[in-house]
DNA sequence: TTAGTGACCGACT
DNA sequence: CAGTCGGCCACTA
């Protein structure tokens, strides 16, 4: 059946569009973008598909972050000094508490 | 099948 | 102001 039902990898498309959409230098929440991909509420759902990304996806994942406005790893947490890395890389500073300014959202 | 977990969010105390 | 709770969906045991 042709299908009338959206499919899960519909979704995950759908929100790897909406990860390839944030410019250079920008950043966004989970749930934010999971309102833009169509899915509001769906926050667990975006941080899942991006646990599942492989290591060589063109995906920005590293311009993800919670609504606080922080890394969701742990300081402690190699990721973390990853990510925070590729963000200063891309223009983006975070404050002396680990935090990004608002200005940085998308 | 039920229960527990997770790169979360918003509201309440 | 900070900490706690429930709710959302999908996956694993």
């Amino acid at each position: 059946m042709a299908s009338s039902a959206p499919d899960k990898h519909t979704k995950v498309d759908a929100i790897l569009t909406t990860l390839a959409s944030i410019p250079t230098g920008k950043v966004s929440s989970y749930g934010d973008i999971a309102k833009k991909a169509g899915f509001p509420g769906l926050a667990r759902f975006v941080a899942y598909t991006l646990k599942n990304l492989p290591n060589d996806s063109k995906i920005p994942w590293h311009r993800v972050i919670n609504s606080q406005g922080k890394i969701s790893f742990t300081k402690d947490s190699a990721m973390y000094c990853l990510q925070r890395s590729k963000l200063e890389k891309e223009g983006v500073m975070l404050s002396h508490a680990n935090t990004i300014a608002k200005k940085y959202f998308w």
